[in-house]
DNA sequence: GTATCTGCAAATTTTTTGCCAGTAG
DNA sequence: CTACTGGCAAAAAATTTGCAGATAC
């Protein structure tokens, strides 16, 4: 099911490492390896937290510099949502973020925008050179879905 | 071409406020005219900068005060760019944002996603009541757009 | 008149940095 | 070996808070 295992994402970490001339250390694999496979958007201190109990001796210092390091190399992208935190995810296959408005949990939604909407943003953004796009979308997660029925026009902005 | 010019905006703001049970202040009217007439997407400080040479006594802190609170009312909306820093902005009518990858400035792209789309989306979203979306298109710039000559393919997250 | 504001400064929170010993390659 | 790293503690940046005097209504 997962295309990823702990030792396929190991060897992923050392040739990427490698390629940007950085060195492996087990400091950033466990980062690393918890980034990939959280599917909860941890913030830099949840990273740090959960780290701390594979590398006890880990500092926060050292999670904020090895995320840093992992978004420069691709392996992972750090999200600003709109509701103010700075998350970190690790996945790779397109995906939108939907944010609970209550709960404020977030979640991930398969898929990617359709070509022709893309070529449709392309043509709306004029002269700007389109390369990708990050998409937040905003409601009611199921356990929060508020007791009303309708479903009625989401909106940008 | 505008719809709204100073004094409409002020009634605006005097209504809204009222509503939500808020008083009209000279700081508050600077900071909402600041924020609904820029286009350039100001962070906290650049309102402070900018209203300072108006309301000259204002602090830092008020503007952080007023811009929340306008954010409360549904005059302003904060936006949290994957780059990482907090901005805001004023525009209600919808459009997305598009971020430089080289410079940085943010854009505004008028425009919303398709119903179709929404609809997809709302499908691939299953139990997540969908209510809202904001989408940062990157990129970049007509005046950093790098020497290739291709449009392939944008991609989410 | 009175509850709501503002400005100030201090407190938080979040993230970055400098430095020296430690370690990967 | 030697340059890149990690930990630590301090610094910096960003945002929030408490409070006393000022002000909208």
């Amino acid at each position: 099911m997962k295309s990823s295992n702990a030792k396929f994402d190991d060897l992923v970490l050392r040739q990427t490492l490698q390629e940007n001339g950085h060195r492996y250390t087990d400091q950033r694999a466990a980062v690393f390896k918890h980034v990939a496979r959280s599917r909860v958007h941890p913030t830099a201190e949840d990273v740090f937290l959960d780290v701390r109990t594979e590398v006890p001796g880990i500092s926060l210092a050292t999670v904020y510099k090895s995320l840093e390091m992992l978004v420069n190399c691709g392996l992972a992208k750090k999200l600003n949502l709109d509701d103010g935190s700075a998350r970190f995810c690790g996945r790779t296959e397109p995906h939108h973020h939907a944010r609970c408005l209550a709960c404020g949990a977030l979640s991930d939604v398969p898929g990617e925008l359709g070509d022709s909407e893309v070529a449709a943003l392309r043509l709306q953004a004029k002269t700007f050179h389109l390369v990708g796009y990050e998409l937040e979308l905003t409601g009611y997660c199921s356990d929060c879905a508020p007791s009303m029925g309708n479903g009625a026009g989401a909106s940008a902005n």
